[in-house]
DNA sequence: TAAGATTGACCATTCAATCTTT
DNA sequence: AAAGATTGAATGGTCAATCTTA
């Protein structure tokens, strides 16, 4: 039987697929790079540090649960836990109680942490107009991010957690 | 002057960029979840694994130095030594010396290596298709891609590196 | 009991320093 | 020198267990 390795080999048609699914994906990551090694250099941010900021900035009181923060950053509560750590060190912004449920503790925008993050939202945007909006158009921009947005799902595709590296070795 | 602070704040038109640019970021990464999800659970593979071992497999001889396997992943060559350390453990790659320098180490696909990326593949390409395909068609898709590469830079736009957190706290 | 936050152990990456070979 | 690979320390995340409050 000459075809019996047939169906445990990609077909060109599989290639062709998971190299456009790639581009797309090396072509967001180059272009995030770029985006905010525009506001690092000015400012000093880290991506995720400039997203938490940024959600704070537009709740009321300039403050939020953790876990709403974690909600946002697509992290776990530990994570939120200690990025919250990180920023509250540099001042950017501070711990608060819930009057109204002492579980949970809020994370507070500081006058600091307000300038820091508008002022890295500036840059920020100002790289998005010209490295994105000036070269294809707003519309165009806008498209993509609706289309892909659409595509993204809200429910789990499989139960089970995704494998580590770890896993696999222990396996063997 | 009641407009001091003008300057200093984002403009609506700045916050609407950064909106659409962090919806296209969201659904990318909820995008990726869901396919590496659909393989994880049959395969248990990472996604930086296949990468690795789908690179290789289109490699002459299914090997390639340690340093075009870092290219390749944007990876530091240090990230891709501990990477080949891990998928060697689980029998997935091994090292071999490059006969013409003797520099380099190559990683080579193993038979059970190839078993793996081949069957990582077809679940993956399935998924794409499924998922993205199906749903937008093979053009669109193509043409995301290809918009978003052509956006995608090869030159730096900055030339001191992008800073952490622990910079930050480390200023303060 | 369950939900929110934290802690400790671990995992995957980076950078800086080192070693070998060119 | 300079380039390729590795090592060790540090960074930033996850998960599992724990503590407090609802």
């Amino acid at each position: 039987m000459m075809v019996s390795k047939q169906s445990h080999c990609p077909s060109p048609e599989d290639v062709h697929l998971l190299q456009v699914w790639r581009d797309l994906q090396t072509a967001l990551c180059g272009l995030t790079d770029v985006l905010l090694a525009d506001a690092g250099c000015d400012i000093g941010l880290t991506g995720t540090s400039f997203q938490a900021l940024w959600f704070l900035y537009f709740t009321p009181g300039r403050s939020a649960p953790m876990s709403a923060l974690a909600r946002e950053l697509r992290f776990s509560t530990a994570g939120v836990t200690k990025l919250t750590d990180r920023l509250a060190d540099s001042g950017l912004i501070r711990r608060m109680p819930d009057a109204n449920d002492r579980r949970v503790t809020l994370a507070q925008l500081t006058d600091d942490g307000e300038a820091a993050v508008t002022k890295a939202a500036i840059v920020l945007a100002q790289s998005v107009q010209t490295r994105i909006v000036d070269e294809i158009g707003l519309p165009h921009f806008e498209q993509i991010a609706r289309t892909l947005s659409e595509l993204s799902p809200v429910k789990q595709a499989c139960p089970a957690a995704p494998p580590t590296d770890a896993d696999a070795i222990r396996r063997s």
